[in-house]
DNA sequence: TGTTGACACTTGTCTATACAAGAACTATAA
DNA sequence: TTATAGTTCTTGTATAGACAAGTGTCAACA
């Protein structure tokens, strides 16, 4: 085991999850957990910076920190279920068609945008079913820099774990945009649209640890079975002045 | 003027965006800056994790912080705009049509699920246009413990600033969904949908810095209007203990 | 009665120092 | 030539102490 401060989040977290701190109730102040732990105040901070970051706490000036309620997180406000959701349900049979496996180059208008110099890329396009239902249709374009080869059988299990966990490639962010729009024709075959022809389209670019440029996504999924849930604390308390 | 951290953070960003320090470079370190600004280490870590919070700069252990291209950070990979983005180019036309301004309770389902004791509710319908073309169509729940009166000059105009500026309400954070849902006949002609029946449906439910709900909120939008983008870092990179 | 001010408690900022851990370079040895 | 092991950069974690700032209580005062 490593960090202390990590260790002491996952603590308070999982005290959290079992009620042991109730939500509304607050948090023993710094300096009191900072004995109860046996570690500095600043070392109580950082867990507790962590715990405010995953929405477990709301920390207040002057008076304390407060569990906040675990309903909030992920309020199911729409009985509509996500891809992954549904995923995570183990009684759901979740399986992957590859459509196609091919090597192209990443699309101009990413690559210019981006100053791409290398633009070879393996092309991956996958129809996702849900109890042999279709749910979404995946386009990947993967660098042939960090991934030279692709087999079907490793599209046909999860790309990410074979990168990060064969390939030991430490994806570090990516920028999602959601749009509606209106399917090809050959999409809404494969999703079997009936009473619309619009999809809901997530676009991400995905970059690794190092800044670089790793792999661009087009996900259509069928509106019916698409959400999207965001969790987002108010910008900048301090004004916003960055940005 | 305030804290030194925020300071250090926004001269960064500052240079940031006029090139001084360009994408793809490494800042100075640490060390480095602490001279320059004459700020203990500390401190200047604290401004470089706001840094790579925004997304500005990306922190690489061993070597040192990148400055990450400012395109990526919002890529318009589509090219629909969203409402936001074209209510800030100043040539256009926004404008905001009150339908209902009531009374009411906030609805069974959300009441239920937070538990709340207080229902009693401000309950406003608008339709919001641009070039006069509408939009969205909004509905609110704001709690009356907090918001006693909203006039129509109120609804008319930002409500946001109203509680935040003239009420003095502090907003923390929000959990949102975001789902594509068939319209109501009456969404369908105020939102003058023709090719299709379906909106794109954004729940938000909002609490005030002291954790209390505060106001639920349905946004009904045009799809062909609709855009969200999202910059996410990925999870916790300790193994994602919390939660 | 009602307001003010001191006080005690909370979290927020900042410092100075130390050592751990990752990355890159270099000199040395096989 | 190719490894290996050091050295020296970098960022990451942890400490102890100090003072600032927000919140609530309560006693003294007008």
């Amino acid at each position: 085991m490593a960090v202390k401060y990590i260790q002491i989040a996952a603590d308070l977290a999982n005290k959290i999850k079992h009620e042991q701190y109730a939500a509304g109730d607050f948090l023993p102040s710094e300096p009191t957990l900072s004995q109860l732990y046996n570690v500095s105040r600043e070392t109580i901070r950082k867990a507790l910076t962590e715990l405010a970051g995953a929405g477990l706490i709301q920390k207040i000036q002057g008076k304390g920190s407060v569990v906040i309620n675990a309903a909030r997180i992920a309020f199911p406000v729409s009985n509509i279920e996500s891809f992954d959701e549904l995923n995570k349900q183990k009684q759901m049979h979740a399986a992957t068609k590859i459509i196609e496996l091919t090597d192209a180059r990443v699309p101009f208008t990413i690559s210019k945008h981006l100053s791409l110099t290398e633009t070879a890329a393996t092309y991956v396009k996958r129809l996702r079913l849900i109890n042999h239902e279709p749910i979404v249709v995946d386009e990947d374009y993967i660098l042939k820099k960090y991934v030279p080869q692709i087999s079907p059988q490793q599209a046909q299990s999860s790309l990410y774990h074979y990168f990060e966990h064969d390939l030991g490639l430490e994806i570090d962010y990516a920028t999602k945009t959601i749009t509606v729009e209106p399917a090809s024709a050959s999409v809404i075959k494969q999703l079997q649209l009936t009473n619309t022809n619009l999809v809901v389209v997530v676009r991400s670019l995905t970059y690794l640890k190092d800044t670089s440029f790793f792999q661009y996504t087009i996900s259509q999924h069928r509106p019916d079975k698409f959400k999207f849930v965001d969790f987002a604390h108010r910008k900048n308390k301090n004004g916003g002045l960055i940005l």
